[in-house]
DNA sequence: GAACCAATGTGAATAAGGGCACAACGTTGG
DNA sequence: CCAACGTTGTGCCCTTATTCACATTGGTTC
């Protein structure tokens, strides 16, 4: 175990791990090797050891990796041994149906806000038994129920302003599903979620790779 | 313009520059710079440069780039001067939505065919004037309506198999948005957009960042 | 309890990506 | 027409990420 930078893709497929184990511990496979896991998340086995080293020493020599342990180790490296409270801004399309998705909870983030700015929208109940803010309360009521991670669903045109109130009202960590850059300052961690770039991304295999 | 193999990073970086760019067309710039243009995209201008380079000299020295020229240039490299059908697979919360949003229209991606399982959805008129058929008639609709890319929206435990019959329809492009990997031969290109592994990234960095 | 087995953890090698710094070269001004 | 300027395009280097290959070590069997 070292305390080298972790590097971003690491974090990102330990997360990918995760949910793969998940599913082994659901099919109760108890023990399962860095190869055949590999496999099943399309790495290379020598970068899953790797990646966890950087964490420490999980596996037994021989054997391979104790599922629900790993599990456990993994949610306890990201952070994902406790719950994280959003707060949703923008409640269009996306936002709304995110809103709704079942996997959010499942995984311990939990809705406890919701902005937008229409005033038909405002005040109404949402299937979850949230009532919509107007964004104009967005600080006060952020802080109020302890929001951690701000969603940012709002269209490209008001994505940087609410991501400036959001960094106001403290919140450090946004994900952002408006197809622009947002800038913040180096305190706020910003993942975006655009899946324009990614289809713009197959787009261009089709067309190079035919 | 050489013909090395291009890093994927180099193809989003694209999109993103693409985007940008269609902004500061809208606002009447004309002309602009590696370096203004890296700032506003949260990038190293040499990087913008090196990108474009593996495609072909599309600036002026001393001047810098053509807006409406470069769009232009950049659609074509990614394969934009043309419109992609999509089928979308599974109308819950996240497919439904994404087939009201404006965005694909507006990049030339056009849905022509959405698929569910539900009896109660098939048959259904969506909002974009789609019907919406039965996953079993895939393979047949897919190649008569000429789709060019597929999109999972069901959820994770059907994935694969959505991706199978996808790809028995003749399908090389895949936007998966279950939370799951899904193992395709190497002629389909399959790009993921998974919100869940974006958030435990986020939830890592709150976690450890403090 | 000793020898074998199998899969981990890791150092070293390889590959890839990103950034600096400068030469090349249109453009503009005198 | 020439010189000065500014920004591109790019060779080189450095940093980072991935893969290989093997020594290490817990477990298992006889």
């Amino acid at each position: 175990m070292k305390f080298a930078k972790i590097p971003m893709a690491t974090i990102n497929r330990l997360s990918v791990y995760m949910r793969t184990l998940q599913e082994l511990l659901e099919e109760d496979v108890e023990v399962i090797s860095s190869e055949r896991l590999a496999k099943q998340c399309g790495v290379n086995p020598a970068q899953i050891r790797k990646d966890l080293a950087y964490f420490g020493e999980f596996g037994v020599r021989g054997v391979g990796y104790h599922v629900a342990d790993l599990v456990n180790q993994i949610k306890e490296i990201l952070g994902l041994s406790r719950t994280w409270n959003l707060a949703m801004v923008g409640l269009g399309n996306i936002g709304s149906s995110l809103i709704r998705h079942g996997n959010f909870v499942k995984h311990g983030y939990i809705f406890t806000a919701a902005f937008d700015v229409d005033p038909q929208k405002v005040g109404k109940k949402l299937p979850n038994g949230l009532v919509v803010n107007h964004v104009d309360e967005l600080e006060e009521v952020i802080r109020e129920r302890d929001v951690h991670i701000g969603v940012i669903a709002t269209p490209a045109g008001a994505a940087q302003s609410v991501a400036n109130q959001l960094i106001l009202a403290g919140i450090n960590g946004i994900l952002n599903f408006a197809p622009v850059q947002i800038q913040v300052p180096d305190c706020c961690h910003v993942e975006n979620v655009d899946f324009t770039i990614k289809l713009d991304c197959i787009a261009y295999h089709l067309s190079t790779g035919v």
